[in-house]
DNA sequence: AATCGTCATTGATTGATGTCATTGCCGGCG
DNA sequence: CGCCGGCAATGACATCAATCAATGACGATT
């Protein structure tokens, strides 16, 4: 357990659950409140009705669920998957800190597809009727709030890309760059990640089978790019990954 | 050329380019103007710069371009691809009247993808700024604008869920079934369809070569399911591509 | 400490789809 | 008219990843 990868301590006590404060998050320059002027910034806090301490296994919303609030992701980690009509469902991301939830609800006033904490987790929980009237307010919350909209369509396009054109190891190789990138932006190892999601979950995520993402961490910690004991991985050439997401096939 | 497909014919004449009006629009049902009342789609209409030509194979916009404006589509037939980093680049959509173009360009002011026109298409051009400003008066239109960008959202995850877990004659099925639905929103033949994009293309968005297409679709010919005559389609049992979709593997 | 369940690893085999190559159709253009 | 280029259909073959199966590692629970 000690070994566990964890966010730095928010700056409240985990059990002070309704206690809002932005200006003093940790989560500030990635979160919603970046680049927002201190006046803007306390306006956003009052908007956040409250934070919500998600279990590890419990589902934040699920498909079908009456669209009310964005979440915002303030510890652990999340992955949202939504179903195919056989039933199946596919892992459609996964989150961390400073990331949104749920804007897939807005489009018809139901989410579209179901959030789950993959460790013991808390969010910001943000009424999107509030949001509204505040982004008319404030024009650059309202433009930050698009822009993060935005990025969500920039990766889903990226995502279609991965899983439409690359091949296994590619897909591994751009998952563990992307993965590598977000917790460096908050401050983690560069290097070094305990993997919150089973392989199961990943393979879910990147189209392929668990056997196949194992398969491959195996060959890659073979070829020296990476070490892999268990959920521990460490990036021992990151260039290397670059280079395999690189080149054509 | 007679067998083409067409849209309606807009309200005022082709080469009357800079007149516009939305509260005429034959596609005022499913575009940005939905459902407000007439007093905001006047504000609207002083929104919309102008109307732009693109004749067929023409960029509209390119990966790396400054992001001014959104687009949308007035009459013909784009399609929305991005590049791998390897230079390959993938179809990430396709977009017919009526639907919103260039929404990825808001997160980092420039656009993430390119969008190039199937057939002489017009555009109504739509200055972000000019968005930002009249959405913050108008809530109605700024929910409009949010729904939008999250069906967007919902599509591109239903893409995902495709893309990782379907099989080669449930992903052209899926394709068919949404272009069909599409066409009939917009009063087209529900069963009779002549495609704008080539197998390649086709290929190229679902994530599998012209040749599995191009099988594919004789297959589901030899089973009496459609009718293939190069770009002629006909749906002869819509039934029997739904149970395809919706049946497991 | 023993047991059980979940997750991960590894091997063998199979099957779907990609790759390569050929043919034919059609429309545009010299 | 005939040639050429783009698009589509199809066959032969190769390849990658899924599937099936067995085993091992780890944690949780009793």
């Amino acid at each position: 357990m000690s070994s566990r990868l964890r966010l730095p301590p928010p700056p409240s006590a985990p059990h002070d659950l309704f206690k809002i404060s932005c200006s003093t998050c940790a989560l500030r320059q990635i979160c919603l409140p970046t680049g927002l002027p201190a006046a803007e910034v306390l306006q956003l806090e009052r908007m956040v009705s409250d934070r919500r301490a998600v279990a590890r296994g419990a589902v934040l919303f699920k498909t079908g669920d009456v669209f009310e609030a964005i979440y915002i992701v303030r510890t652990g980690f999340f992955k949202t998957s939504a179903s195919a009509q056989d039933g199946r469902d596919q892992v459609t991301g996964f989150h961390m800190a400073g990331e949104l939830l749920g804007l897939d609800g807005i489009y018809d006033g139901a989410h579209a597809s179901q959030a789950v904490a993959l460790e013991d987790s808390q969010v910001c929980v943000v009424p999107y009727g509030r949001l509204e009237d505040l982004t008319r307010e404030f024009d650059r919350l309202q433009r930050q709030f698009h822009r993060l909209m935005s990025r969500e369509l920039v990766r889903d396009q990226a995502m279609m890309v991965l899983l439409g054109s690359m091949r296994a190891e590619q897909r591994v190789a751009a998952f563990l760059i992307n993965l590598m990138r977000r917790l460096r932006a908050r401050g983690f190892s560069s290097s070094s990640v305990v993997l919150r999601m089973t392989r199961d979950e990943i393979g879910s995520h990147l189209g392929l089978t668990l056997e196949t993402v194992s398969r491959t961490f195996s060959r890659m910690q073979e070829d020296g790019v990476l070490e892999v004991r268990a959920r521990e991985l460490r990036v021992l050439k990151p260039r290397r990954l670059l280079q395999l997401v690189r080149r054509a096939v």
